[in-house]
DNA sequence: GTAGGCCCTGTACGACCGTACAGGACGGCC
DNA sequence: GGCCGTCCTGTACGGTCGTACAGGGCCTAC
């Protein structure tokens, strides 16, 4: 039972790896079952479908999600302290929340895309504010990106060293 | 004649536009063929391969891209200067720059996701420095994804504005 | 009027994708 | 020994992708 448990691990992390490299949509299932040696049908087989896989590296950050949205936050400054957190914490899955899971616009309701976009939304909401004006748009759009172009390009370094670089940086924006 | 170079360049407006919201890999000839009301043969009859519409897109700005590599600046502050009048200014095909062309591993030499490639590392060189210590690569990424996230979001605001406001946003980082 | 070039369509091909399904190797249990 | 569930393979299917190619309107020039 070890050797189950230990392939549909191995495939986790495989796919980690590999959706962090060249995105949701540009790693195939044939992909990362070379990387582990296997055939694609056999991660099918622990994984079916293919958003199973997203779904399960992104599980361990639903609640932080879920968290981080329904949190009252005293300013601007502490929703920022505790957005970097989360990023930083789940940065080897950030490009599956930021960019990939979700870019399609066919979204089933109920679905992990779904969530995502809401997510997504809700969190730039969170930042500019309901009828943001244009200098708050830019910014908060800056905000975003150099959180998820910084983290995603920094997965070998230190996490707390990242975390506390772009505390300030998100704050000097 | 007219009508010829007419869809020429509505495909091409509509090819900048789809690629914009789904990205290189993500809109098919099909897309921009539905888009206009052709056929995608029709498509690939007029841009053949499917790079030539990329390559056609990005051509008006290969040359500041030549000159943004090649001039010598002052300090970091002009160089984030030029740096951000450039990202402004081709904010519309700025995310073929940025994450599309190029994100494949097999490159072709001499191709245009070749040069992409290129010149994206040169100017993260140019930004962080030959050998970057930790901080420098977390600021450097953070100023391109801040650039590039907030220009590919905010296409529908006036051009000076975001480029005051971004200036501002990367001299902060 | 008729030959030729330009635009475009229809059809087809091979490659790749995710998925479905039958069957085999292997080990535990009665 | 016989049985069964788990893990994995091989094969195949439908779909979409970019591309190739033959043919047909349509305008122009001779």
């Amino acid at each position: 039972m070890t050797t189950a448990d230990d392939t549909r691990s191995r495939i986790l992390a495989a796919a980690r790896r590999l959706f962090a490299e060249r995105g949701y949509a540009g790693t195939s299932l044939a992909d990362i079952a070379t990387a582990v040696g296997l055939t694609k049908t056999a991660v099918a087989y622990h994984f079916h479908p293919k958003d199973r896989l997203a779904a399960e590296l992104l599980a361990p950050c639903a609640d932080d999600m879920i968290t981080l949205l329904g949190a009252e936050f005293a300013d601007r400054d502490a929703l920022l302290e505790a957005l970097v957190a989360f990023v930083v914490r789940h940065r080897t899955v950030l490009r599956l929340i930021m960019e990939d899971v979700g870019g399609a616009d066919d979204a089933p309701p109920g679905s992990t895309g779904e969530a995502i976009r809401t997510f997504r939304d809700e969190l730039l909401a969170r930042l500019v504010g309901p009828e943001p004006d244009a200098v708050a748009q830019v910014r908060g759009w800056a905000v975003l990106g150099a959180l998820q172009w910084a983290v995603v390009h920094t997965t070998d370094l230190p996490e707390e060293l990242v975390r506390a670089e772009l505390l300030r940086a998100a704050r000097a924006i």
